[in-house]
DNA sequence: GTAACTGCAAAATATTTGCATCCTT
DNA sequence: AAGGATGCAAATATTTTGCAGTTAC
Protein backbone atom coordinates (compact mmCIF):
# COMPACT_ATOMS: atom_id res chain seq x y z
CA UNK A 1 0.00 0.00 0.00
CA UNK A 2 1.97 2.83 -1.16
CA UNK A 3 0.50 6.14 0.44
CA UNK A 4 0.48 9.68 -2.19
CA UNK A 5 1.91 12.68 -0.32
CA UNK A 6 -0.11 13.44 2.88
CA UNK A 7 -0.83 16.25 4.28
CA UNK A 8 0.30 17.60 8.01
CA UNK A 9 -3.29 17.26 9.45
CA UNK A 10 -3.27 13.63 7.89
CA UNK A 11 -0.11 12.74 9.39
CA UNK A 12 -0.82 13.47 12.59
CA UNK A 13 -4.25 11.61 12.58
CA UNK A 14 -2.56 8.54 11.87
CA UNK A 15 0.56 9.55 14.27
CA UNK A 16 -2.47 10.03 16.83
CA UNK A 17 -3.73 6.62 15.91
CA UNK A 18 -1.27 4.78 15.91
CA UNK A 19 -0.24 5.97 19.73
CA UNK A 20 -4.26 5.54 20.38
CA UNK A 21 -4.19 1.63 18.87
CA UNK A 22 -1.70 1.03 21.25
CA UNK A 23 -2.69 2.44 24.32
CA UNK A 24 0.09 5.09 24.72
CA UNK A 25 -0.46 8.46 25.72
CA UNK A 26 -0.67 11.07 23.20
CA UNK A 27 2.24 13.44 23.64
CA UNK A 28 4.31 15.81 22.01
CA UNK A 29 7.97 14.07 21.72
CA UNK A 30 5.99 10.83 20.33
CA UNK A 31 3.87 12.42 17.88
CA UNK A 32 6.77 14.71 16.67
CA UNK A 33 8.68 11.16 16.49
CA UNK A 34 6.19 9.31 14.66
CA UNK A 35 6.41 12.33 11.85
CA UNK A 36 9.77 11.67 11.29
CA UNK A 37 9.03 8.39 10.35
CA UNK A 38 5.43 9.04 8.59
CA UNK A 39 6.73 11.78 6.66
CA UNK A 40 9.56 10.03 4.53
CA UNK A 41 10.48 6.59 3.63
CA UNK A 42 13.96 6.03 4.79
CA UNK A 43 14.99 4.59 8.17
CA UNK A 44 16.05 7.10 11.07
CA UNK A 45 19.65 6.75 12.98
CA UNK A 46 18.83 7.72 16.84
CA UNK A 47 21.34 10.54 15.80
CA UNK A 48 19.10 11.36 12.97
CA UNK A 49 15.97 11.99 15.16
CA UNK A 50 17.95 13.66 17.47
CA UNK A 51 19.42 16.35 14.53
CA UNK A 52 15.54 16.56 12.97
CA UNK A 53 13.87 17.20 16.38
CA UNK A 54 16.57 19.91 17.27
CA UNK A 55 16.79 20.91 20.77
CA UNK A 56 13.36 20.79 21.47
CA UNK A 57 13.40 16.82 23.14
CA UNK A 58 15.49 15.79 25.32
CA UNK A 59 18.33 13.06 23.82
CA UNK A 60 16.61 10.61 26.91
CA UNK A 61 13.55 10.74 25.88
CA UNK A 62 14.40 9.83 22.43
CA UNK A 63 15.98 7.02 23.25
CA UNK A 64 13.36 5.93 25.91
CA UNK A 65 10.46 6.83 23.23
CA UNK A 66 12.42 4.47 20.72
CA UNK A 67 12.06 2.25 22.93
CA UNK A 68 8.62 2.52 23.62
CA UNK A 69 7.91 2.16 19.73
CA UNK A 70 9.96 -1.25 18.94
CA UNK A 71 8.25 -3.16 22.74
CA UNK A 72 4.86 -2.09 21.26
CA UNK A 73 5.79 -3.29 17.28
CA UNK A 74 5.55 0.16 15.81
CA UNK A 75 9.15 0.83 14.76
CA UNK A 76 11.58 -2.32 14.04
CA UNK A 77 15.13 -1.64 14.25
CA UNK A 78 17.58 -2.63 11.14
CA UNK A 79 21.11 -4.21 11.80
CA UNK A 80 23.93 -2.24 10.06
CA UNK A 81 27.55 -3.22 9.98
CA UNK A 82 28.65 0.33 11.18
CA UNK A 83 27.59 -0.33 14.75
CA UNK A 84 24.52 2.46 14.07
CA UNK A 85 20.95 0.77 14.67
CA UNK A 86 18.74 2.47 12.32
CA UNK A 87 14.59 2.54 12.74
CA UNK A 88 11.91 1.90 10.50
CA UNK A 89 8.40 2.15 10.95
CA UNK A 90 6.70 -1.64 10.92
CA UNK A 91 3.26 -2.69 8.83
CA UNK A 92 0.46 -3.66 10.24
CA UNK A 93 1.34 -7.76 10.60
CA UNK A 94 4.17 -6.23 13.43
CA UNK A 95 1.99 -6.31 16.78
CA UNK A 96 3.18 -6.89 20.51
CA UNK A 97 6.88 -6.77 19.90
CA UNK A 98 6.42 -9.86 17.63
CA UNK A 99 8.05 -8.61 14.57
CA UNK A 100 7.13 -10.07 11.24
CA UNK A 101 9.02 -8.11 8.80
CA UNK A 102 9.70 -10.24 5.90
CA UNK A 103 11.15 -7.41 3.56
CA UNK A 104 14.35 -6.66 2.72
CA UNK A 105 16.34 -3.54 3.41
CA UNK A 106 18.54 -1.81 0.98
CA UNK A 107 20.81 1.07 2.50
CA UNK A 108 21.92 3.56 -0.29
CA UNK A 109 25.74 4.18 -0.77
CA UNK A 110 25.61 7.90 -2.06
CA UNK A 111 22.66 9.40 0.09
CA UNK A 112 22.64 6.87 3.12
CA UNK A 113 19.12 6.53 3.60
CA UNK A 114 17.83 3.11 4.52
CA UNK A 115 15.11 1.83 2.48
CA UNK A 116 12.27 -0.79 3.29
CA UNK A 117 11.47 -2.94 -0.03
CA UNK A 118 8.57 -4.10 0.93
CA UNK A 119 7.97 -5.57 -2.04
CA UNK A 120 11.15 -7.55 -2.05
CA UNK A 121 10.33 -10.43 -0.33
CA UNK A 122 12.95 -12.06 1.91
CA UNK A 123 13.97 -15.64 0.09
CA UNK A 124 13.75 -19.04 1.17
CA UNK A 125 16.88 -20.69 2.52
CA UNK A 126 18.00 -24.06 3.04
CA UNK A 127 19.99 -24.85 5.95
CA UNK A 128 22.39 -26.98 6.73
CA UNK A 129 20.94 -30.23 8.91
CA UNK A 130 20.38 -29.14 12.04
CA UNK A 131 19.94 -25.62 11.91
CA UNK A 132 16.28 -24.28 12.50
CA UNK A 133 15.70 -20.81 11.31
CA UNK A 134 12.95 -18.80 12.81
CA UNK A 135 13.67 -15.23 10.82
CA UNK A 136 15.77 -13.88 8.26
CA UNK A 137 17.05 -10.78 7.91
CA UNK A 138 18.61 -8.81 4.89
CA UNK A 139 19.91 -5.58 3.83
CA UNK A 140 21.16 -5.03 0.45
CA UNK A 141 23.50 -2.13 -0.07
CA UNK A 142 23.77 -0.47 -3.34
CA UNK A 143 22.51 2.75 -5.08
CA UNK A 144 18.86 3.86 -4.58
CA UNK A 145 16.53 5.39 -7.59
CA UNK A 146 17.16 8.60 -6.16
CA UNK A 147 20.53 8.78 -6.76
CA UNK A 148 21.04 6.40 -9.86
CA UNK A 149 23.48 7.81 -12.01
CA UNK A 150 21.19 9.89 -14.92
CA UNK A 151 22.00 8.82 -18.74
CA UNK B 1 37.18 -26.45 3.66
CA UNK B 2 35.95 -27.79 6.85
CA UNK B 3 39.06 -28.20 9.50
CA UNK B 4 39.63 -30.71 11.25
CA UNK B 5 40.82 -29.68 14.92
CA UNK B 6 44.14 -28.80 14.77
CA UNK B 7 46.79 -28.75 17.50
CA UNK B 8 48.10 -25.70 19.01
CA UNK B 9 51.53 -25.74 17.24
CA UNK B 10 49.03 -25.74 13.62
CA UNK B 11 47.20 -23.11 15.05
CA UNK B 12 49.89 -20.70 15.76
CA UNK B 13 51.44 -21.33 12.44
CA UNK B 14 48.37 -20.55 10.68
CA UNK B 15 48.22 -17.13 12.66
CA UNK B 16 51.85 -16.14 11.60
CA UNK B 17 50.98 -17.56 8.21
CA UNK B 18 48.23 -14.63 8.08
CA UNK B 19 49.75 -12.00 9.86
CA UNK B 20 52.92 -12.69 6.64
CA UNK B 21 50.38 -12.66 4.35
CA UNK B 22 49.02 -9.14 4.96
CA UNK B 23 52.55 -7.44 6.11
CA UNK B 24 51.32 -7.19 9.36
CA UNK B 25 54.15 -7.54 12.13
CA UNK B 26 54.10 -10.79 14.60
CA UNK B 27 53.33 -9.82 17.93
CA UNK B 28 51.91 -11.50 21.00
CA UNK B 29 48.45 -9.95 20.91
CA UNK B 30 47.62 -9.90 16.98
CA UNK B 31 48.72 -13.41 17.57
CA UNK B 32 46.29 -14.04 20.65
CA UNK B 33 43.22 -12.64 18.93
CA UNK B 34 43.56 -14.57 15.65
CA UNK B 35 44.04 -17.60 17.40
CA UNK B 36 40.58 -17.09 19.16
CA UNK B 37 39.13 -16.52 15.56
CA UNK B 38 41.39 -19.64 14.80
CA UNK B 39 40.30 -21.95 17.49
CA UNK B 40 36.90 -21.93 17.21
CA UNK B 41 33.41 -21.16 14.32
CA UNK B 42 31.84 -18.58 15.90
CA UNK B 43 31.77 -14.68 14.94
CA UNK B 44 33.24 -12.25 18.39
CA UNK B 45 32.21 -9.49 19.40
CA UNK B 46 34.74 -6.62 20.99
CA UNK B 47 33.74 -7.68 24.40
CA UNK B 48 33.69 -11.18 23.72
CA UNK B 49 37.33 -10.91 23.01
CA UNK B 50 38.38 -8.78 25.88
CA UNK B 51 36.43 -11.16 27.88
CA UNK B 52 38.49 -14.35 26.73
CA UNK B 53 42.16 -12.00 26.22
CA UNK B 54 41.84 -11.26 30.13
CA UNK B 55 43.64 -8.71 31.27
CA UNK B 56 46.47 -9.40 29.38
CA UNK B 57 45.79 -6.60 26.81
CA UNK B 58 44.79 -3.63 26.57
CA UNK B 59 41.17 -2.34 25.59
CA UNK B 60 42.28 0.03 22.97
CA UNK B 61 44.72 -2.37 21.58
CA UNK B 62 41.86 -5.05 20.88
CA UNK B 63 40.19 -1.86 18.97
CA UNK B 64 42.78 -0.94 16.94
CA UNK B 65 43.38 -4.94 16.31
CA UNK B 66 40.27 -5.49 14.74
CA UNK B 67 40.09 -2.54 12.94
CA UNK B 68 43.02 -3.29 11.45
CA UNK B 69 42.24 -7.14 10.72
CA UNK B 70 38.79 -5.83 9.14
CA UNK B 71 41.11 -2.94 6.86
CA UNK B 72 43.26 -6.09 5.60
CA UNK B 73 40.50 -8.29 4.88
CA UNK B 74 41.13 -10.79 7.71
CA UNK B 75 38.14 -10.16 9.57
CA UNK B 76 34.27 -8.85 8.21
CA UNK B 77 32.15 -7.28 10.39
CA UNK B 78 28.29 -9.48 10.70
CA UNK B 79 25.42 -6.69 11.49
CA UNK B 80 23.35 -7.55 14.38
CA UNK B 81 19.97 -5.62 15.59
CA UNK B 82 21.72 -5.43 19.12
CA UNK B 83 24.21 -2.58 18.69
CA UNK B 84 26.89 -4.97 19.00
CA UNK B 85 29.59 -5.50 16.15
CA UNK B 86 30.43 -9.21 15.51
CA UNK B 87 33.56 -10.29 13.70
CA UNK B 88 34.58 -13.10 11.28
CA UNK B 89 37.39 -14.60 9.97
CA UNK B 90 37.09 -14.03 6.12
CA UNK B 91 37.41 -16.69 3.32
CA UNK B 92 40.67 -16.18 1.08
CA UNK B 93 38.29 -14.25 -0.96
CA UNK B 94 38.54 -11.50 1.22
CA UNK B 95 41.64 -9.14 0.18
CA UNK B 96 42.87 -5.09 0.89
CA UNK B 97 39.36 -4.44 2.69
CA UNK B 98 37.34 -5.73 0.10
CA UNK B 99 34.77 -8.33 1.12
CA UNK B 100 33.18 -10.75 -0.78
CA UNK B 101 30.86 -12.91 1.72
CA UNK B 102 28.45 -13.87 -0.25
CA UNK B 103 28.05 -16.84 2.84
CA UNK B 104 24.93 -16.66 5.30
CA UNK B 105 25.66 -15.83 9.01
CA UNK B 106 23.05 -17.53 11.65
CA UNK B 107 23.14 -16.25 14.95
CA UNK B 108 21.56 -19.52 17.58
CA UNK B 109 19.17 -17.89 20.27
CA UNK B 110 20.21 -19.92 22.63
CA UNK B 111 24.10 -20.08 22.79
CA UNK B 112 24.18 -17.01 21.40
CA UNK B 113 27.02 -18.13 18.65
CA UNK B 114 27.17 -16.34 15.67
CA UNK B 115 28.10 -18.92 12.83
CA UNK B 116 29.25 -18.08 9.22
CA UNK B 117 27.55 -20.63 7.20
CA UNK B 118 29.81 -20.57 4.03
CA UNK B 119 27.87 -23.29 2.40
CA UNK B 120 24.50 -21.52 2.19
CA UNK B 121 25.10 -18.87 -0.55
CA UNK B 122 23.43 -15.44 -0.23
CA UNK B 123 19.96 -15.74 -2.78
CA UNK B 124 19.71 -13.58 -5.72
CA UNK B 125 16.87 -11.28 -5.32
CA UNK B 126 14.78 -9.03 -8.03
CA UNK B 127 14.85 -4.91 -6.78
CA UNK B 128 12.36 -2.57 -7.89
CA UNK B 129 13.43 -0.85 -11.11
CA UNK B 130 16.07 1.72 -10.16
CA UNK B 131 17.71 0.21 -7.36
CA UNK B 132 21.13 -1.43 -8.06
CA UNK B 133 22.16 -3.67 -5.55
CA UNK B 134 26.29 -4.16 -4.96
CA UNK B 135 26.47 -6.20 -1.58
CA UNK B 136 23.31 -8.21 -0.02
CA UNK B 137 24.32 -9.30 3.87
CA UNK B 138 21.84 -12.16 4.93
CA UNK B 139 21.53 -13.10 8.87
CA UNK B 140 18.90 -15.89 9.95
CA UNK B 141 18.32 -16.27 13.49
CA UNK B 142 17.57 -19.54 14.82
CA UNK B 143 18.78 -22.37 16.82
CA UNK B 144 22.10 -24.51 15.66
CA UNK B 145 23.38 -27.54 15.74
CA UNK B 146 24.16 -27.85 18.81
CA UNK B 147 21.50 -26.46 20.79
CA UNK B 148 19.10 -28.75 19.26
CA UNK B 149 16.12 -30.02 21.00
CA UNK B 150 16.70 -34.20 21.45
CA UNK B 151 14.67 -36.57 20.69
C1' DG C 1 68.03 2.00 13.70
C1' DT C 2 63.48 2.82 12.14
C1' DA C 3 58.90 2.10 11.54
C1' DA C 4 55.32 -0.07 13.51
C1' DC C 5 52.89 -1.55 17.66
C1' DT C 6 51.31 -1.04 22.42
C1' DG C 7 49.90 0.91 26.90
C1' DC C 8 48.39 4.63 29.49
C1' DA C 9 45.87 8.79 30.16
C1' DA C 10 42.32 11.39 28.80
C1' DA C 11 38.86 13.15 25.75
C1' DA C 12 34.75 12.45 23.25
C1' DT C 13 30.61 9.95 22.58
C1' DA C 14 26.84 6.98 23.60
C1' DT C 15 23.59 4.80 26.74
C1' DT C 16 21.29 3.95 31.17
C1' DT C 17 19.27 5.10 35.67
C1' DG C 18 17.05 7.70 39.53
C1' DC C 19 14.19 11.06 40.82
C1' DA C 20 11.39 15.18 40.93
C1' DT C 21 8.06 17.47 38.10
C1' DC C 22 4.67 17.86 34.60
C1' DC C 23 1.11 16.21 31.55
C1' DT C 24 -2.48 12.97 29.77
C1' DT C 25 -6.45 10.61 30.73
C1' DA D 1 -6.41 12.37 41.23
C1' DA D 2 -3.31 8.75 39.44
C1' DG D 3 -0.31 6.86 36.42
C1' DG D 4 2.51 7.61 32.93
C1' DA D 5 5.86 10.68 30.43
C1' DT D 6 9.51 14.00 30.52
C1' DG D 7 13.67 16.69 31.86
C1' DC D 8 17.66 17.03 34.39
C1' DA D 9 21.63 15.32 36.72
C1' DA D 10 24.67 11.88 37.04
C1' DA D 11 26.42 7.26 36.64
C1' DT D 12 28.10 3.81 33.14
C1' DA D 13 29.73 2.20 29.08
C1' DT D 14 31.86 2.62 24.62
C1' DT D 15 35.02 4.39 21.30
C1' DT D 16 38.63 7.55 19.79
C1' DT D 17 42.91 10.19 20.11
C1' DG D 18 47.64 11.72 21.51
C1' DC D 19 51.84 10.61 23.01
C1' DA D 20 55.67 8.26 25.00
C1' DG D 21 57.84 3.93 25.56
C1' DT D 22 58.64 -0.68 23.51
C1' DT D 23 59.14 -4.19 20.06
C1' DA D 24 59.57 -6.45 15.47
C1' DC D 25 62.26 -6.58 11.52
Amino acid sequence: MIMAKQTVVQIDNQATEILTRNNLSITGGRKRILHLFLEQAGALAHGDIEKKVGEKFDRVTIYRTLQTFVDKGIIHTIPTADNSIRYALCKDECSGGHHHDHHVHFVCTVCHITYCLDDVVTPALKFPKGYTSSHVEVVAEGVCRNCKPQH
